[in-house]
DNA sequence: ACCTGAACACCGTTCAAGT
DNA sequence: ACCTGAACACCGTTCAAGT
């Protein structure tokens, strides 16, 4: 018995977290494994199966558990856990929104906003509206935020928006149109 | 006199439209143009800064003549000419925001919704908040409907949410954030 | 100024062969 | 079942040399 596959998602991890995912190919994963680079092929069908498998990864480590009772403090949990998550390893947040594009994983976090805008009463076809609105405005702005955090600490010091106040106020805006529509 | 940079860049464009993002590379589009790889580093200093021009002559072919008067058609009016131009060639979506999220070119669109924030009377913090919000929407939208739309037209026949009714539903919901915040 | 030819330092993936 | 070794078909980029 060697290696499994979650040795080898946990491993892609950590390189992506050390040397950000430009250097996270193949070949380096399975010099870092000390193992032939074909060899990675009997644990994983390619390489996009397993970005995915870090995507999902990086999620489920970031999960909390769940406080709040109203829908829309939940949703606002729910975003907050997805951006600390993401933001948590070197360029999680292109790693998740790339696996969500190609809608390989990354679908536990619509799963629990659809659930949350289905629980405030929300009309069918505004929930799947809502959901989208809200992923893509955390998968938006964390991407830029990460972007600029990481150049920030490679010596670039530009201002920095888009910090943790942008992305409340940002949510408020969508939450605002949404709980208009709930009784309205 | 040979090429230009506008030429490398017009059939750089018709690579992506005609193959795809992934066809598109260096020594495909020299050879495309019936040159040598080496050649193209005499008119662009690198692959990302090809695609950046990419981005934003994409951008550019798609501009349309300001036709509303009150800042939220405008803002309607905005994001709608962004997403078409996108949508116009394949895998357009993905080169803007990428080129967006690295910072180069594909700066445009943001300029003319802050302007429209702006004269709609928001708080300037507030019109950053906005413009981010917005353009992460359409952002998010268009890269998830294009690829649905390519996928679909592949032979995956999925229904595909994500059309142009759950664009403007999707646009109305921030908008409704900011109509409130304009005056209340 | 613009291009060629050749090289450098890589990629993802496949597959016969070994244990 | 898991891995090696070797190959296939590519990448982006640099640079001396040509015209």
């Amino acid at each position: 018995m060697r290696y499994h596959r979650s040795d080898v998602v946990n491993r892609a991890i950590a390189v992506l977290d050390e040397y950000g995912l430009e250097s996270l190919t193949m070949r380096r994963l399975a010099a870092e494994l000390g193992v032939q680079p074909s060899a990675l092929y009997h644990h994983v069908p390619n390489k996009q199966t397993l970005l995915a498998a870090v995507a999902d990864e990086i999620l489920a480590r970031g999960r909390r558990p769940r406080a709040a009772r109203e829908w829309d403090r939940r949703v606002v949990e729910v975003c907050g856990e997805l951006r600390d998550a993401m933001l948590t390893y070197r360029d999680g947040a292109e790693v998740v929104v790339t696996a969500h594009t190609f809608g390989l994983g990354a679908s536990e976090p619509a799963r629990r906003l659809r659930e949350a805008l289905r629980d405030g009463g929300l009309p069918e076809d505004l929930v799947g509206v809502g959901t989208r609105a809200l992923l893509h405005l955390v998968f938006g702005h964390t991407v830029e935020e990460q972007t600029a955090l990481q150049a920030a600490s490679a010596g670039a010091i530009d201002k920095e928006p888009g910090g943790p106040a942008d992305f409340e106020q940002g949510l408020e805006l969508v939450l605002d149109g949404l709980r208009s529509r709930v009784s309205g």
